[in-house]
DNA sequence: CACAAAATTTAGAATTATTCTAAAAAATTT
DNA sequence: AAATTTTTTAGAATAATTCTAAATTTTGTG
């Protein structure tokens, strides 16, 4: 494993949000200066492939990537464009049932108006 | 409503396959010759925010579109890239039970090994 | 450790998908 | 049918991602 692919892992699992790969880039590059863009895409792929990270794509905009252990789901405001978590239990197990086959990976989006933008109204 | 809409409507509603924008935009050329990509975009856009169609984000490539009434998940099979449909009975009445919260609507990737890869060790 | 082979990195160019622009045309309202 | 609003058009612009080929680093082997 490389300092890079280290790097974007790191900042991947410090996430505070859902980053896309320009703000992963830009946050690698804090740490590693010489690190290029094209490493960034690469490693994030490379992660993915090895079910390090998840790739949340793009809702009218980059793709986000996600390093949490807990499959989960995700939850778009068509409001405020914000992207919050939620917890579906099972359904990776469910799945599993459903389509008696194994499943790699599974992205649940809901788009939804979040309770912030229902309260106010937005 | 402009002919231009009802063609891109009929368009994605005659899908034998998920359609992207640019495979939209040829087959609605063949019989308005003189459309514009933009206005293929554009109607879209405006189909997927009147709930007439869905838009399935892009699974490392463009976008594609569904017309479907009947809510149902989409099977991306990560050896031969190809796109299935899934029925998953419910999951808008129990989405809205979680969140307590009304969905506008939802959208369930699952990454797998379709049975035909599967059996052909692909 | 040292060498060879394989994998990864780099910077920037290229490509792909989508959005923007401003003028023309069409649709809708009055 | 005139005025207003919406949509369309072609092409330019932008954004996100992938590609390229040479340089560097890492890994495997004796």
């Amino acid at each position: 494993m490389t300092k890079q692919r280290e790097t974007v892992l790191e900042v991947v699992r410090a996430e505070k949000r859902h980053y896309t790969a320009e703000e992963i880039f830009a946050l690698a590059k804090h740490r590693l200066p010489t690190i290029s863009r094209a490493t960034v895409y690469n490693n994030l792929h490379a992660l993915e492939k090895d079910g390090e990270i998840r790739r949340i794509s793009g809702e009218g905009g980059a793709d986000r990537y996600d390093s949490s252990f807990v499959p989960h789901g995700h939850l778009f405001c068509t409001r405020c464009r914000s992207i919050a978590d939620f917890d579906y239990p099972n359904l990776s197990e469910t799945l599993r049932e459903v389509l008696d086959a194994d499943v790699e990976s599974y992205e649940l989006k809901v788009r939804y108006i979040c309770p912030l933008c229902r309260v106010n109204n937005n």
